[in-house]
RNA sequence: GGCUCCGUAGCUCAAUUGGAUAGAGCAACGCUCUUCUAAAGCGUAGGUUACUGGUUCGAACCCAGUCGGAGUCACCA
C-alpha cells in the first residue's frame, strides 16, 4: 500500500456507491493530512459531495466513516468534524510503512521519468565577478538540476556567458589605459575581482569626463532645448548619460572603437579580450567551486550571438515572420497577446532574440532536450514569453517544453542594490561572512573543524536564500542569513547531527520491532516522511525548490520536538529500540536527502 | 500611460492550490541542560491577510474596483 492517498479515495468512492449508488471521481474528493490540533491522520473533506448527494456534509461524512471503518481493517478510527472526516490509521499500518522504508531506500523518489531536460543558470557577464543576484540564480539552477535527476530526468547543466560587447571592452580600455601592465598576481587580488575594479576605474573616469562635459555651452545648451521642461538639471544630466555616453563622450568613442577592432578580429584587441576573460573565468570557477556547483556545457555569446540567422531565412520562406521595406525582419505575436518584435536588424545584424532562437536550435541539437529550463530574473519575463511564442509559431518540435523559472529580484533592507552607489553585495564576500560568522559560533563548541564550519556557513546562507518561493522578490538581511538558529540550515543540520549521534552510540541492531505500537508523535513522523516524495514531485512540476527547503524544515522540526521527549536509547522494549532506531535513521536520510537536493550539505558531529 | 507580477504579525517568510481556530523563525519577555549534542525544547505577547464590494456551505487564495510597490513596454544585452 505505498499511496495511501489513493486508497482512501478509492475506499471513499466505494463507499459512495454503496451508500448512495452514486458514481464520483477521484477529482470530487479532497484528502489532506490532518491539521495537528484534531485527532486522526488524513481527512477527507466532503462538502463538495453535498450537492451530488443531496445530504449535509456532516450526515455525508458520518456515513463514510462508518463504511470504511468497517470495510478497511488499517483504518483504526474515524471522527466527524463539521463536513471534515478525520481519518485513523491503525498502528500496524503505520509499522509497516516503516518497514517499507527500511526495504525500499528509493520510497522517496518520485516516478521515474526519462525525459531529457536542460538547465541553463548563473549566465553572468564577464566585466565584473558574481554578486548576490547570482547566488539567488545558481542555487535555484542547482536545485532544479538536482531535483530533475532525483525524479528520474537525464538532466544537462549549462550556462550561457556573456564574454562580448561594450561592458568587457569598458575593462579591457581602462586596464590597457591605467593598467600598467598589472596582473591579478602582482595585485594580489581574485582575478575576477581584479578585473571588476577596471570596469569601475572606467565608469569613475567616464563619471568624471562626464560631470566636466556638463559645464560646456553644447552641455547647457542641450539641457536648455530639452523636451521634458519640468526636469531639474541633475536629474536630466542622470537620464542623458547613455546618450552622451554614445554621442560625445571620448571615453565612449574609444570603447566602442575597441568593439568594432574586436568584431573585424583585430589581433591584438582579441588577445587582451582572451586574457581578461580567462581571469574571470579562473575567479568565477573558485566561486562556483565554494558553492558547490559545476556545469555540463559553456555557450559563450562570442561563438552564439551569430546564431539564429538561419532560422530566420527559414522562418521567411515559411511566413512565419516577415520583412519590411528597410529589410528588417519581424514577427508578429499578436495572437499570443504580445507585439510585434525585431528579429533582424535592417542591416542584417542580428539582436539578442536572434541569439536566443539559435541557440535553443543548437541546443535541442546538441542534447535533444525535450524540455529547457533558463533560470533568468523576472525583469525578462516579456522577453521570455515573446521567445517561447515566436518558437511556438515556428513549429519547433521543442516548442512545447521551454520553460523560463523566473524568480524575483533580491533586495538588500535598505532597497535595491546598485552598483553605481556600492551597494552591491559581492558574492565571495558574502560566502567570506557566513564562514566567519559559522567559526565564530563554533569556537565555544566542541567540533570546529573547518571542514564542519565551511558546511554549516554554507547551509546559513543557501537555505536562507532558497527556502523563498522562486516567484517572489525577495528581501536579503546579511545578519539574519548568517543565524545558525531558528529557521535556518544548521537548524536542519542539527536535527541530522543528533540523529548521528544517536545511531553512533547504539550500534548495529537488528531486532525486530514486530512488538511495538508507535505513538502519536512517531505516526506523525512517518505521515511526514511518507510525504516526502509527493513533495519532490511537487517541487518539480513547480520548479519550485522552496518546496523542499520548507518540507526538509518542518520535519527537522518535528524531529527536535520527538528527541526532546522520547529517549531512544532509553526505550522501554526491545522493540521499541529496535523501532525507534529505524525511524531516526530513515529521518536522517530524508533530511540530508532532501538538503542534497539544495546544495546543502550535512555534518556527521557539529 | 498600456501590460504583467506583488501587498499576510514590528521584521523575514509559510499556509498541502477554495477547507477546520491563518502558521514558523527573528526581535521582546518567562521557563528547561548531573539525563542520547541547549546551533535545542516549552510558554507569553504579537493579525480586520492593503482597502471596498461580489461569488461560494466555506475566500489570504477566485471576480470587480480603489490605494500602494516592483518590473516591462529599445533596430540594448
Amino acid at each position: 500500500m505505498t499511496d495511501i492517498l489513493k486508497e482512501i479515495v478509492n475506499v471513499a468512492i466505494e463507499g459512495v456507491k454503496e451508500i448512495y449508488q452514486a458514481d464520483i471521481s477521484p477529482g470530487d474528493l479532497l484528502v489532506t493530512p490532518t491539521k495537528k490540533e484534531h485527532k486522526g491522520d488524513f481527512t477527507l473533506v466532503t462538502f463538495s459531495l453535498a450537492k451530488t448527494l443531496r445530504q449535509s456534509p456532516p450526515q455525508i461524512a458520518a456515513s463514510l466513516g462508518e463504511y470504511i471503518l468497517r470495510s478497511r481493517s488499517w483504518v483504526s478510527d474515524t471522527e466527524v468534524v463539521q463536513g471534515f472526516l478525520n481519518i485513523s490509521l491503525s498502528t500496524s499500518y503505520w509499522s509497516s510503512v516503516l518497514d517499507e522504508m527500511v526495504k525500499q531506500p528509493d520510497y522517496w523518489k518520485p516516478v521515474h521519468q526519462p525525459e531529457k531536460v536542460l538547465v541553463e543558470f548563473s549566465s553572468p557577464n564577464t566585466n565584473k565577478p558574481l554578486h548576490l543576484g547570482h547566488i539567488r540564480n545558481i542555487l535555484l539552477g542547482w536545485a532544479t538540476y538536482k531535483m530533475f535527476v532525483a525524479a528520474g530526468y537525464d538532466v544537462k547543466r549549462v550556462q550561457i556567458v556573456n564574454d562580448r560587447g561594450i561592458a568587457i571592452c569598458k575593462s579591457m580600455l581602462s586596464w590597457k589605459n591605467f593598467g600598467e601592465g598589472q596582473t591579478p598576481e602582482s595585485a594580489g587580488m581574485k582575478s575576477d575581482h581584479f578585473v571588476g575594479e577596471w570596469y569601475v576605474r572606467f565608469e569613475k573616469e567616464f563619471q568624471k569626463e562626464y560631470s566636466a562635459w556638463q559645464h560646456s555651452d553644447l552641455a547647457k545648451e542641450i539641457f536648455n532645448n530639452r523636451k521634458e521642461k519640468e526636469l531639474a538639471e541633475s536629474e536630466f544630466f542622470k537620464n542623458y548619460k547613455n546618450q552622451y555616453f554614445n554621442i560625445y563622450s571620448g571615453l565612449g568613442a574609444e570603447a566602442k572603437e575597441m568593439l568594432l577592432r574586436w568584431e573585424a578580429h583585430d589581433p591584438e584587441t582579441i588577445q587582451l579580450w582572451k586574457k581578461m576573460n580567462s581571469w574571470v573565468y579562473a575567479g568565477f570557477e573558485e566561486t562556483y567551486k565554494k558553492l558547490g556547483v559545476e556545469f555540463d556545457k559553456l555557450y559563450f555569446e562570442s561563438d552564439t550571438y551569430l546564431l539564429g540567422k538561419d532560422i530566420v531565412e527559414e522562418g521567411l520562406k515559411r511566413n512565419v515572420f516577415y520583412k519590411k521595406d528597410d529589410g528588417s525582419v519581424w514577427v508578429d505575436l499578436i495572437d499570443a497577446g504580445l507585439d510585434h518584435k525585431l528579429l533582424l536588424r535592417g542591416d542584417g545584424t542580428s539582436v539578442y532574440m536572434t541569439q536566443d532562437l539559435g541557440t535553443a536550435q543548437k541546443r535541442y541539437e546538441e542534447f535533444g532536450a525535450e524540455r529547457m529550463v533558463y533560470v533568468v530574473a523576472d525583469e525578462q519575463n516579456y522577453h521570455f514569453q515573446a521567445l517561447f511564442a515566436m518558437i511556438d509559431k515556428y513549429g519547433a518540435p521543442y516548442a512545447r517544453g521551454l520553460h523560463h523559472l523566473s524568480y524575483g529580484m533580491v533586495e538588500l533592507p535598505e532597497g535595491k542594490m546598485k552598483s553605481r552607489e556600492g551597494t552591491v553585495v559581492d558574492a565571495d564576500d558574502l560566502i567570506d561572512v557566513v564562514l566567519k560568522e559559522a567559526a565564530d559560533a563554533a569556537s565555544e563548541r566542541e567540533y570546529n573543524d573547518a571542514e564542519v564550519i565551511r558546511k554549516i556557513g554554507m547551509a546559513a546562507l543557501k537555505f536562507f536564500i532558497i527556502k523563498v518561493d522562486p516567484r517572489k522578490r525577495m528581501v536579503f538581511d546579511p545578519k539574519a542569513s548568517v543565524d545558525l538558529q531558528g529557521q535556518t540550515g544548521p537548524y536542519i543540520q542539527n536535527a541530522y547531527v543528533r540523529i548521528q549521534s544517536i545511531l553512533r552510540k547504539a550500534g548495529e541492531n537488528n531486532t525486530s520491532h514486530e512488538a511495538y505500537e508507535p505513538i502519536e508523535d512517531e505516526k506523525l513522523l512517518l505521515n511526514m516522511l511518507s510525504q516526502c516524495r509527493q513533495v519532490i514531485d511537487s517541487a518539480v512540476k513547480e520548479y519550485n525548490p522552496a518546496l523542499i527547503a520548507n518540507y526538509a524544515y518542518a520535519l527537522a522540526k518535528e524531529y527536535h520536538r520527538y528527541y526532546h521527549d522520547v529517549k531512544v536509547l532509553h526505550a522501554e522494549s526491545e522493540a521499541a529500540l529496535s523501532f525507534r532506531l529505524k525511524l531516526i535513521r530513515i529521518i536522517g536520510e530524508s533530511l540530508r536527502n532532501t538538503m542534497d537536493l539544495l546544495g546543502i550539505e550535512m555534518p556527521d558531529r557539529m
